[in-house]
DNA sequence: CGGATCACG
DNA sequence: GACGTACGTGATCCGA
């Protein structure tokens, strides 16, 4: 019996759109657009690779639109009418879908009116006739009506962008009806793309309801004479008309004449040209490299190296962001080797160092880095080819025997030449848990790579609809990969019968350590050409990655804290705790859980009868601290004892109590742990503790400043950027007023207030000052409203004024808005990426959220951009001028905090100023200054 | 484990 | 027809 046949149809036209949309503006060395083109040449890639895969093709064409006219036309003379024009940039793009489809030795059939479907659908019947299978690369849902089996041969579509196949069951799950009534859905609830009209007011949800229910269109319009009264039944009354030929233009033509036969669709592999002048043409490097590197010809790809499989094609998008998953060896434990022996190690060493990029994970009994001790190394110097180097194991009874190792001295001697040496790039997962681990054993690692920055440097933001866009290895594995590591839990199990991984035995913890390195290596391989095709060279090399070890560094350091008045402030916050939940328990006439905001909204509201309560959907009054003010200005004691009490309350758990514990018993010190990746747009994130929201806006609270202190002899310094968001908006924006004010010095809430109100006195300076803030963040007329207790149609009036006074705002926020909703990411000055996956969502409080992180991404990512340069120079720096002593403990933001010897701060300060107010040179010049200001003092607190 | 609250820039 | 309205974080507590 023959082999079964099957015909992929690619659907070129809408491919390509929605490649447009989804990948950045790349353009070729002429200058000529081609991101969707590119998108476009990986998915054919893929294809291709799949050749002679079970359910691979053995035929295959691409189906192109040739205009927009059709038949349908006829029918409804405004069909497809209201479609806006393409993208200016997309056009030049159309003809090269050709080229590229012509490069691959592939055919391409257009045909004057008709359209790509009605070619796809008849083609797709021509094939199920023969028995063939049938797959349509698309995922417009109108092809869907095709989807099913006739006599053993099915049609199934595959949605490249998302790695999907759809079946029977996946039509079903989308339209809740089979495929067979798709048209009929549709029909009902038309399409705004192409105008169909439908009927006015049913979606998908009703129309699906309604033809499951029924069976049919016709039967569903004929049921509507019966149903009890209704805005549905009034509508399917009055548009049947437009139902009727709605189903008509829905209809798939399937019988149109095939200009090519489908013999000659057959697939003979891809010979090495043309494809390969096209690849030069257009600058596709990085897959010109992987057409070398397959034997010249892409038809066998099974023999291209995994590394060089699929770069980017298809990453993440407002509807999900798996990528298809690229070839590659399949990860094979059992190829690990368990390194015992100094002979081995110094082997593996040789092998790395002539390699000149390894992977490398390291082991250790915590994942706090400041207490870990090293368990064991693991390298990877290619796919599979990776080892662990147990050094720590069976330090307790646990092991019957301890294993042979390395002693722990001996294998760090034979590391550190690798670890240190120049001429090797070590990567790394997240390395600065890695560094500082190793900084401990007076290893000081480098060069090094990072994968979770180079993710998070090419990906951030995305995924923000919870499909996944962390840029953790287990994650990034799943995602890239196609691969499931070995869980950490499944390896060390969880909660209370956890055991440290010193006591995991050597096979179960090689099959672990090596796979990391190993799938460290891999992420390496495939993520580093992404940044050059992306542009995200320039922040990876210029921002973060510099950062890495500074940011070690400052954790390594830490920073004193006293415990005493720390231990002291716990103490009085509990006394006055006690004493005002006494008092509360009285005004309430019983006892309650004070902390509980459900407790205490129903004694609020219910019991003592204050009014205004409003309950949020989890059906609880809100009890915040906007609700409290309000009730105590109406006269409500409870609620200022309750605000007073929360205060303490926070303040004692939060701080006074959680930072005693937090201080390390070795150093003395408490030594935070910063997420370079914890914030999409760029900031870094604070934990365990978390020393960047440490009180500083109550006097009472800012006695915990007071615990931040400096060794004997030194001060802490600490200085501040000044209004760098308000700033950069003026630069960013370009608006001359706020440019002026800041060259002058001036203080620029005041000023505002000029502007806006005429006069400056506290009231309208603090306005201006909420107002300021509010244009950072994408304002609305209720949320200003809002905060300035002011009528909404009051607030609209003063964004106007803004606008108006300073103009250059608005233009900014359009332009920022059109450019992310077209490319799907907003980029600082600097070309750090934020990914805004619902900036086009059809959710309307979904899509306004992403505009206004939007609008604020650029101006935060900056500034945070600016300080992590300052951070990466400020030590050369310091060193240069004699100053390598001055340590660098803490960054919020816009604030550095150093400690050093008293008799320093006059020769620092004036470098630590110019270091951070010179930040931005030479790669960006500001048209403002950047203003910094500095303190010192014997306490975080006095040093401000 | 999610929601509410509140600490910071 | 109602929703929900300022950006970015992390820690703690309560209660299901």
């Amino acid at each position: 019996m023959a082999a079964q046949q099957h015909l992929y149809l690619v659907d070129g036209s809408s491919y390509i759109f929605r490649a447009y949309h989804r990948l950045p503006p790349l353009t070729d060395p002429e200058g000529t657009p081609v991101g969707a083109v590119y998108g476009y040449t990986t998915m054919l890639w893929k294809l291709a690779d799949d050749l002679d895969k079970a359910d691979g093709p053995t035929h295959l064409a691409v189906i192109l639109d040739k205009d927009s006219q059709s038949f349908r036309n006829e029918i409804y003379p405004e069909y497809k009418a209201n479609r806006p024009p393409p993208p200016e940039d997309l056009v030049p793009q159309f003809p090269l879908i050709r080229d590229a489809t012509r490069a691959f030795s592939l055919p391409c059939i257009e045909e004057q009116g008709l359209e790509a479907d009605d070619l796809i659908a008849s083609y797709a019947r021509a094939a199920q006739r023969e028995g063939w299978n049938v797959t349509i690369v698309s995922s417009d849902k109108d092809l869907m009506q095709l989807v099913g089996e006739v006599d053993g041969a099915r049609i199934d579509m595959l949605d490249t962008m998302k790695s999907q196949r759809i079946y029977i069951e996946e039509v079903e799950e989308k339209f809740g009806v089979k495929p067979e009534l798709v048209g009929d859905v549709l029909a009902l609830m038309g399409d705004s793309v192409d105008n169909i009209p439908g009927i006015f007011g049913i979606g998908p949800k009703t129309a699906s309801k309604l033809i499951a229910e029924h069976g049919s269109l016709t039967a569903a319009l004929d049921a509507a004479e019966d149903m009890k009264k209704s805005k549905l039944k009034e509508r399917l009354l009055e548009n049947r008309a437009d139902a009727e030929m709605s189903r008509v233009l829905v209809e798939l033509k399937e019988d149109c004449d095939l200009p090519e036969p489908l013999e000659d669709f057959k697939l003979d592999g891809v010979p090495p040209e043309p494809l390969s002048a096209f690849l030069e043409k257009h600058g596709f490097t990085s897959l010109l490299r992987r057409l070398d590197a397959g034997r010249g010809s892409p038809d066998r790809p099974n023999n291209l190296h995994p590394e060089k499989a699929t770069t980017k094609g298809d990453a993440g998008t407002a509807e999900g962001n798996r990528q298809p998953l690229p070839e590659m060896e399949a990860v094979d434990r059992s190829k690990y080797e368990t390194v015992q022996t100094l002979e081995r190690l110094e082997a593996w060493v040789a092998r790395a160092l002539a390699a000149q990029v390894v992977a490398v994970d390291t082991e250790t009994n915590s994942l706090d880095a400041m207490r870990a001790d090293l368990v064991g190394v693991s390298l990877a110097l290619g796919p599979n080819d990776a080892c662990y180097i147990p050094l720590g194991h069976g330090s307790s009874d646990m092991f019957a025997e301890k294993p042979t190792q390395v002693p722990l001295e001996e294998a760090l001697a034979a590391l550190r030449p690798l670890l240190e040496a120049d001429e090797v790039v070590k990567v790394f997962q997240n390395g600065k848990y890695d560094l500082n681990v190793l900084a401990r054993y007076d290893i000081t690692v480098g060069p090094i790579e990072d994968t979770m920055i180079i993710s998070f440097d090419l990906d951030a933001g995305r995924g923000q609809d919870g499909i996944g866009g962390g840029h953790g290895m287990d994650e990034l594995s799943e995602r890239h990969l196609g691969h499931t590591p070995i869980p950490f839990k499944e390896v060390c199990g969880t909660g209370k019968k956890q055991i440290p991984f010193g006591e995991v035995p050597l096979d179960k913890a090689t099959a672990y350590a090596a796979e990391d390195a190993d799938v460290t290596w891999r992420l390496y391989q495939h993520l580093k050409p992404r940044l050059a095709i992306e542009g995200g060279t320039r922040i990876y090399e210029r921002v973060d990655r510099p950062l890495i070890p500074v940011v070690a560094q400052m954790e390594r350091h830490g920073i004193k804290v006293d415990r005493a008045h720390l231990s002291r402030l716990s103490e009085e916050f509990a006394k006055e705790t006690g004493r005002l939940e006494k008092e509360i328990h009285e005004l309430a006439g019983e006892e309650f859980t004070v902390g509980s905001p459900k407790q205490l909204g129903d004694i609020l509201f219910d019991k003592l009868g204050h009014k205004g309560g409003k309950k949020g959907k989890s059906g609880q009054y809100s009890t915040d601290q906007s609700v409290l003010e309000r009730l105590a200005g109406e006269g409500a004691p409870i609620a200022n004892k309750v605000l007073e009490w929360r205060q303490l309350a926070k303040l004692k758990s939060t701080y006074t109590d959680a930072l005693q514990e937090a201080i390390n018993p070795d150093t003395g010190r408490v030594h935070t742990s910063y997420s370079l990746v914890g914030a999409q747009t760029g900031r870094l994130s604070s934990t365990d503790p978390n020393l960047q929201n440490i009180p500083i806006r109550t006097a009472i609270g800012r006695q915990i400043r007071e615990a931040f202190v400096p060794d004997a002899g030194n001060v802490l310094l600490a200085a501040d950027y000044s209004q760098i968001e308000l700033r950069l908006a003026a630069h960013m924006a370009d608006v001359e007023t706020l440019k002026e004010a800041f060259a002058n010095g001036e203080d620029i809430h005041a000023r505002t207030a000029t502007e806006m109100f005429g006069e400056v006195t506290r009231d309208t300076r603090a306005r201006a000052k909420t107002i300021n803030f509010a244009i950072l963040y994408g304002i609305s007329r209720w949320g200003l409203a809002g905060r300035l207790e002011v009528e909404p149609d009051e607030a609209q009036a003063m964004i106007d004024t803004y606008f108006q006074r300073f103009p250059g705002i608005q233009r900014y926020i359009m332009e920022t808005l059109e450019t992310v909703r077209e490319r799907g990411y907003s980029e600082t000055l600097f070309g750090r990426k934020t990914w805004f996956p619902r900036i086009n969502s059809k959710n309307q409080a979904e899509r306004q959220g992403s505009e206004r992180a939007a609008i604020n991404a650029p101006i935060q990512g900056t500034s945070a951009d600016i300080i992590k340069r300052a951070m990466a120079r400020m030590m050369p720096a310091l060193r240069e001028a004699g100053l390598g002593h001055v340590r660098m403990l803490l960054q919020v933001h816009d604030e550095l905090v150093f400690e050093l010897p008293e008799g320093d701060v006059a020769a620092a300060s004036p470098i630590i100023e110019r270091v951070m107010a010179e930040a931005a040179a030479p790669a960006v010049t500001l048209s403002v200054p950047l203003g910094v200001e500095i303190g010192t003092g014997k306490s975080w607190d006095a040093a401000h």
